[in-house]
DNA sequence: CAGACTACGGAAAGCGTTTGCCGCAATTTC
DNA sequence: GAAATTGCGGCAAACGCTTTCCGTAGTCTG
C-alpha cells in the first residue's frame, strides 16, 4: 500500500531544523495528513475528499482517503477546522436551571433541533445572575459559536439590559446570531410568549367557573414574565369586573412557590379575603403551592382552588390536576434555534409569537352558585 | 497611539502578495493583534499579558494590554487558542434524555463543578439509543474535550460495549478521558451507582414493615441498571424469606411506568397473588404508575402501597409521598466531573462507589398484623 | 569594573485545517 | 492537428493563537 513515496521537505522555511519542538507526535490523535499519508494523497485532496465541500475529487481517489481515514478512526479536530473556516458548529444555549422542569423542556427541544442540523449544544445555568449570563455569553463568544440562545426570562434593569445589548452585539459582530425566549426588550430575533394574554385568557376562564376573589402567588418584582402574567392576569380579573387579587411575592422557583403560598396562608389577606382561587405565575411554584396547602390540611380543590402557567411535564402526575396555561416547550426551543440559524447578520430582529392555551383540570373545577358539577368540565 | 511602524514582511515565504485574500477584515472579531497593535507591543507580549500562563510581563505593559483588550472588547478565540495549544475547556455530557429529572439533576450538578472549574459542558441527548451515544462521542472527540461524561446506564450488549470502547479508546488516544455513570462495565472511571444494594435494602425495608407479597415494574432487560435493582430488590426479598415478586416489564420513563402499572393491573398476577406492594425501579416509572392507579380508582397507600428509585426532584411534590431510595444525583454528576479531571491518561481506570439511601415515605405505610400505625413512620 | 546572570520583549514556527491558485494531462473544439 | 477548455491533484498561505528561542538591557557578584 506504499502508493507513494514520503513527500520532499519542499516546505521553503523548513528547510533547516525548525527551532521547535513541540512534541510532534506527542498526542496519538490521528491528523488528516495522517490520512492523507495513509491514503498516499495531498493533505488538500485528503480534506476534499472528507469534507465533500469546495470540489470534487475522483471517486478512487475519494474511496482510498475514505478508507484510510476509517483504517486510522480518524476524526476531524473541529477547532483547527473552526479556525480554518472561520466559523463553528457550536450553539450556546443560556438558561436559569436545567434541572428546573420548564428549562429542560425547552432545552430538550433545542437539542432535537441541533441535531437536525449536525449542531453541537453547549448549555449554561445561570442560576438566574444576569453577570453569570453574561459570562456565558463572553465564553460562547469565545467559542465562536453559531448562535446563542438565551432561555430565561429578562430582567428590568436598564444597566443590566445595556450590558447584555453590549455583549450581544459583540457577538453578532464576531459572526454569531442571538436570539431570546421570552420578550422583547432587546434588539435581536426573539420567541415572543404572550404572558400578558395567557394569563388574561386564564382569569377569564376562572370567572368563567365561578370564582371571584382571588390570590396570587407573584414572582419576582424585575423579572419580565412573572410581571406579565401578574399583570395579566389582573387585567382579566378587571375585565371580567372582579376585585384586584391579593397579591403575595417569592422566587420564580418550587420552594418560592412553597414559600409564598405560606406567606398567604398566613397573611390578613387570607383571613380577611375569603380567596377562592390562586393562581401560582408558573407551574412549578404552584407545585410547591400545593404540597404548603398539603401540609397545612388545605384540601385541593375543596379549600381552595389552584392554577399554575407553563403546563410543565411534572403535571401530568400531580394531583389534583392542575389547571394551567399550556406553552409548547419543546418546540419553542426547536422555533427559536430554527429562528437563529435562519437569520442572516445584519439582518432585522424577528418575532415568532407564542400564544398559551388555557387548559383547566381539576384543581379549578366549576363553582357554579347553583351548587351544580364541581368536576373538570 | 501610533507606537509600533508597520512590521516589515519578514515571513520568508511572505515576500510576495500572498494569492489569497480571505476578507482580512470580513468579520468584525477582534483578534489579539489588534489587541497588540492598539496596545502597541507585539502579539506575544499581548497573548503573555492576557494569557498571564507561561511568563510574566512587566506590570505597565500588562496593564496598557489589558486595557486595550477592554477597549476593543477582545474575546479570545477559543478554538484557535485550542488548535495552539492543543486542548480545550470543554467537556462533554452525554444523556438519555435531558427533560427526565433523573439526568436534569445529574447535569446541573456537572455543571456546577464545570463552572468551578471555568469548564464548558455539551449535552447531548440520545434518547436511549446507543448508535447516537457513538455518534456525540465522535463529535466529541472532533471538539477535542477535555473529559466526557456518559451518563446514561448502559445496555448489556457486547457489541455495543465494543464499539463504545473502541469509541472511548480513540477519544482517550486523542488526549481525553471518560467517566461513566452507573456500573462499571467498561475500563474506564467509573461513578459506580449501588443499584442492586440499594435495592435490596428496600426489600428488606419493605418487609420489615409488614409487606409480604410484591410486584415489580422494571425496566427493558438490557438497561444493566433496570436489571441490577430488579435483581437487588428480587435479593432482598428472598433474604427476608419472601415469595418472589410479580415482574412486569416497561420502558425506562413515565410512560413506561404508566403502562407497565396498567399491564401489571390487567395481569393474572393481580388477581391471583394479592400483591400489596409494588416497587418500580425508578422514580419517574413510579410517578407514572401512580397516575395509573389514580385512573383505576385505586387508592395509595390505602389499596397498593408503592416504591420508587433515585429520589427525583419531582418527588417533594408528588402525593402520597413516594418512599425510595435517595441518590445524591447532582452530586453524582458533579463527582463525576471531579473523577475525570483528576485523571491523567493512561492512568488505571478508578471507582468512585455511591450508596443508596432508603427513605420510606407515605406511600409505603407501616402494616403491621396488629393493625396499627399506618402513617409514615 | 569585567563577567555572569536575570528579566523580558519580539520574531517566527507551529497547531490542523481549508482553500485560492497553479499546472499538468486529458478532452473538446474548430 | 493546434488551440482552447476542462478536471482535478498539489502547493502553500491563511485562520488566530501559543510558545520557543534569541537578543538586549539591566542587575548582581567577586
Amino acid at each position: 500500500m506504499a502508493n507513494q513515496p514520503a513527500p520532499a521537505p519542499a516546505h521553503p522555511a523548513a528547510s533547516s531544523t525548525g527551532p521547535l519542538s513541540t512534541g510532534a507526535a506527542s498526542t496519538g490523535a490521528v491528523t488528516l495528513s495522517d490520512v492523507a499519508r495513509e491514503a498516499g494523497v495531498s493533505v488538500a485532496t485528503a480534506s476534499r475528499a472528507i469534507n465533500g465541500g469546495t470540489r470534487r475529487v475522483r471517486e478512487d481517489l475519494r474511496e482510498r482517503v475514505t478508507a484510510a481515514a476509517a483504517r486510522l478512526n480518524y476524526a476531524v479536530n473541529a477547532q483547527a477546522q473552526a479556525t480554518a473556516r472561520g466559523r463553528t458548529n457550536v450553539v450556546g444555549l443560556v438558561v436559569h436551571d436545567i434541572a428546573d422542569p420548564y428549562f429542560a423542556s425547552i432545552a430538550a427541544g433545542v437539542m432535537r433541533a441541533a441535531e437536525r442540523h449536525g449542531l453541537l449544544v453547549t448549555v449554561g445555568s445561570t442560576d438566574g445572575r444576569p453577570e453569570r449570563e453574561l459570562d456565558y455569553l463572553a465564553a460562547l463568544r469565545g467559542q465562536r459559536g453559531q448562535a446563542v440562545i438565551l432561555a430565561g426570562s429578562r430582567v428590568d434593569d436598564a444597566r443590566i439590559l445595556r450590558a447584555l445589548a453590549e455583549q450581544i452585539a459583540a457577538f453578532e459582530a464576531g459572526g454569531g446570531r442571538a436570539v431570546v425566549i421570552s420578550q422583547q426588550l432587546l434588539p435581536v430575533d426573539t420567541v415572543v410568549v404572550e404572558n400578558r394574554g395567557g394569563a388574561r385568557a386564564l382569569a377569564a376562564e376562572l370567572a368563567g367557573r365561578g370564582y371571584s376573589r382571588f390570590g396570587v402567588l407573584a414572582g419576582p418584582r424585575a423579572l419580565v414574565t412573572a410581571r406579565d402574567r401578574l399583570e395579566g392576569f389582573r387585567d382579566g380579573l378587571a375585565r371580567a369586573g372582579l376585585r384586584a387579587p391579593a397579591v403575595v411575592r417569592g422566587e420564580f422557583t418550587r420552594d418560592g412557590g412553597h414559600a409564598a403560598m405560606n406567606e398567604l396562608l398566613d397573611s390578613e389577606f387570607w383571613d380577611a379575603d375569603g380567596i377562592e382561587c390562586v393562581f401560582a405565575v408558573n407551574d412549578v411554584m404552584a407545585v410547591g403551592a400545593m404540597t404548603a396547602c398539603r401540609e397545612r390540611g388545605l384540601a385541593l380543590p375543596d379549600d381552595l382552588a389552584l392554577a399554575g402557567f407553563d403546563d410543565i411535564a411534572t403535571l401530568r402526575d400531580v394531583h389534583p390536576a392542575l389547571s394551567t396555561v399550556r406553552l409548547p416547550l419543546a418546540e419553542i426551543g426547536a422555533s427559536a434555534l430554527d429562528l437563529v440559524l435562519t437569520g442572516t447578520a445584519g439582518m432585522a430582529p424577528r418575532q415568532r409569537r407564542v400564544k398559551g392555551e388555557v387548559v383547566l383540570r381539576a384543581s379549578t373545577p366549576g363553582r357554579r352558585p347553583d351548587g351544580s358539577d364541581r368536576s373538570d368540565g
